[in-house]
DNA sequence: ACTGGATCCTGCCTGC
DNA sequence: TGCAGGCAGGATCCAG
């Protein structure tokens, strides 16, 4: 599920819930995801309050009181849901009956007053522990690029990023150095509202002095409405991914081109259909008659 | 340096 | 109905 609006809805469903709160327990249900888990992790933050729930692109921060951050990924499959002590359960399927582990919890948070449980299929996620002195030379940290709501992202500093490129713009924006927790989904929205083909070189936006054309001057407005909007909409819910209370988000109802494929664009006034192509082995939907720029 | 492809893993959907 | 194949929100490693 998880691009940067997915991973922010994550981290303002499980602040409530973490924040202040104890780990009186973590719970590692297998030795690694997709990577090992840290080198006696569960004793590392046994009776370590958490001070505060971050984000950065799409790693989730736990930040401990001893200085330590639990650095989570969510990979394509990650969830987490809360479980309250004593709560009345919520209508719906969804929840469980309480203590039940269903099939790839692999981690749960044992706090005061409930449960944090970590659900991930696929196992693409990770958790490490980093000091936070210093983590931004932390080797998922180094090199990435800024946060698309951030105002250090704009054309000008675009124009720096692709000058020369012979890359996609689609595989341009992919790359978190240049931009930090986009992923396949919003490039797409983002390419569409820009009206912007996702084939056409990062460097065909950059003049030959390296200043941004008019294309990559409305991509930046286009990237930072696309992901604010999705905030707004608690991130979106493809197949049988959740929010961390178990209801839904509602972006995908939103997407202009993602998944669908031979429907008609809704940009005004044009007539075209929304295709599917490949590139660098990820789907990218488009619109073939508006998106030439 | 830059670029694209392969890879990790499970589940779901489609088509035969 | 069963089964094989393709596809899925990501990041990293590797070869050309």
């Amino acid at each position: 599920m998880p691009e940067l609006p997915e991973v922010e809805t994550v981290r303002r469903g499980l602040a409530p819930a973490m924040e202040g709160r104890i780990i009186e327990k973590l719970e590692l249900r297998r030795a690694d995801l997709r990577f090992p888990f840290p080198r006696d992790f569960s004793n590392a933050v046994k009776g370590k309050r958490i001070e505060a729930l971050g984000r950065r692109a799409k790693y989730l921060l736990i930040d401990l009181e001893d200085g330590m951050t639990i650095v989570a990924h969510l990979g394509m499959s990650g969830s987490y849901r809360v479980e309250a002590d004593g709560a009345a359960e919520t209508p719906g399927d969804f929840h469980l009956p309480r203590n039940a582990a269903a099939a790839h919890d692999h981690v749960i948070f044992h706090l005061e007053d409930g449960r944090v449980i970590y659900n991930d299929p696929r196992r693409f996620g990770f958790m490490k522990l980093v000091a936070r002195a210093g983590i931004e030379s932390d080797a998922s940290f180094k090199g990435l690029g800024p946060e698309p709501t951030g105002n250090s992202l704009d054309a000008d500093y675009l124009a720096t990023r692709f000058a020369g490129k012979t890359q996609s713009l689609k595989a341009a924006l992919l790359d978190q150095r240049n931009i930090a927790g986009l992923g396949n989904i919003y490039v797409c929205e983002a390419l569409w509202r820009a009206e912007l083909s996702p084939f056409r070189a990062a460097g065909h936006l950059v003049t030959p002095a390296g200043r941004p054309r008019a294309g990559l001057t409305r991509l930046v407005p286009a990237i930072r409405d696309v992901i604010a909007e999705a905030i707004e909409a608690g991130g979106s819910t493809l197949r049988d991914h959740r929010k961390t209370d178990g209801t839904l988000g509602y972006f995908q109802h939103s997407f202009s081109v993602y998944d669908r494929t031979g429907a008609p664009c809704r940009h005004e006034g044009c007539d075209g259909t929304i295709a599917r192509a490949v590139q660098t082995g990820r789907s990218t939907f488009y619109c073939p008659a508006c998106q030439k720029g």
